[in-house]
DNA sequence: AAGACGGGGAC
DNA sequence: GTCCCAGTCTT
């Protein structure tokens, strides 16, 4: 019996142990592309276990990329409100709409194609081509880096080595079962190479890896440490009847861009001079401040309620909208804005 | 090349 | 508390 490539020990892994994701139903080599689309725009630097929920809503809701492209913005961002980087939810629309009108809703089988469309980077137009059709492409997600940087025990600090790591990579694909390669590659390093922990008797790549079962494995891939800054920002809660709250349309741009947020102040990059007008209102400070973290910064939390106002002292606010505590539901509202209204009615 | 862009689960 | 995830786009 000749010995087994790296690729062959991963497919026969891949078909014992597998994970049951909603967006792989089918028993094939390759899958639903549109579920494939869906699921990898919403796994973009969000883990599996995340997504789920959210994926079967998306698709319950939107079960084919027609009714998508058909669909509002709004509708695609209130699915997608909590989940994060909002950008993706516009991107995924655009290229839904794209799809129908240039490609008839027909997911395009090509890589020039599919990176063509917003949304879709080198490592997610491989990954469909991978995923949704067997074809051969080097995809390289942070599972893929973790697994050849330990492989290879890479010192090189990761953000240095990333070509590398898609060299050696390469080398690996194969050229039969590819979708069941990547898929499996991604499993492993989601569950048994992972971060902080691996499980190295349990591995399939032992035999390839020069840190298995070495207590150093976990220090790869080697990372540079950021630093956090903090900022403070006031977020005014305009209330109305004691029932309904005022939330404004973002832009379509920066944090939060096409969201329903409150209007605040102090924290954003852009000044919203509008916004710091509404310090003239009269209200009061919440007592009790919080933090949140975001990746780059950490935000402290200060709140102000106002419940006296005149709508004049309001023009100076653009697509503003007066919202039913009941209805906060069906709005596009990140989760930081979530968690300020909640603080809020706890406290009205 | 570096920073912006969310949120929550794992530890 | 810290880390980091099936990355992409802008500056």
């Amino acid at each position: 019996m000749s010995k087994l490539i790296l690729s062959e020990a991963v497919i026969n892994w891949y078909e014992k142990n597998h994970r049951k994701l909603p967006w792989r139903s089918s028993t094939e080599e390759h899958f639903n592309p549109y579920f494939v689309l869906v699921s990898e725009f919403m796994l973009q630097q969000t883990v599996v276990k995340t997504v789920i929920p959210y994926f079967n809503k998306f698709v319950s809701k939107f079960y084919n990329i027609f009714i998508l492209a058909e669909a509002d913005l709004d509708e695609v961002l209130s699915i997608w409100s909590g989940l994060g980087y909002y950008r993706r939810a516009k991107n995924l629309h655009e290229t839904s709409k794209i799809i129908c009108e240039k490609y008839n809703g027909i997911i395009p089988k090509s890589y020039d194609d599919l990176i063509s469309l917003p949304g879709i980077g080198d490592y997610t137009a491989s990954a469909i081509m991978s995923i949704a059709f067997n074809y051969p492409s080097n995809v390289v997600d942070g599972n893929i880096e973790r697994i050849f940087s330990r492989l290879n025990k890479i010192d090189t600090p990761i953000n240095k080595a990333k070509n590398k790591i898609r060299f050696i990579a390469k080398k690996h694909v194969p050229t039969s079962k590819v979708s069941f390669y990547v898929q499996g590659l991604m499993d492993i390093g989601a569950t048994i190479c992972k971060p902080k922990i691996s499980k190295c008797f349990e591995c399939p790549l032992e035999n390839w890896c020069r840190v298995s079962n070495r207590v150093e494995s976990i220090i790869y891939p080697i990372k540079e440490k950021k630093t956090i800054k903090i900022r403070k920002g006031t977020f005014y809660c305009i209330i109305k009847n004691n029932n309904s709250i005022m939330l404004i349309k973002n832009k379509n741009k920066g944090l939060f861009a096409n969201m329903d947020v409150l209007p605040s102040f102090g924290w954003e990059k852009e000044k919203h001079s509008e916004v710091e007008q509404l310090k003239n209102l009269e209200g009061y400070n919440l007592p009790n401040k919080f933090y949140y973290a975001f990746t780059h910064f950490k935000l402290e939390v200060n709140i102000v309620i106002c419940k006296n106002f005149s709508k004049k002292e309001l023009n100076v606010l653009k697509k503003i909208e007066f919202v039913k505590f009941v209805d906060l539901e069906k709005k596009a509202i990140p989760s930081l804005i979530k968690k300020i209204l909640d603080e809020v009615q706890k406290c009205i």
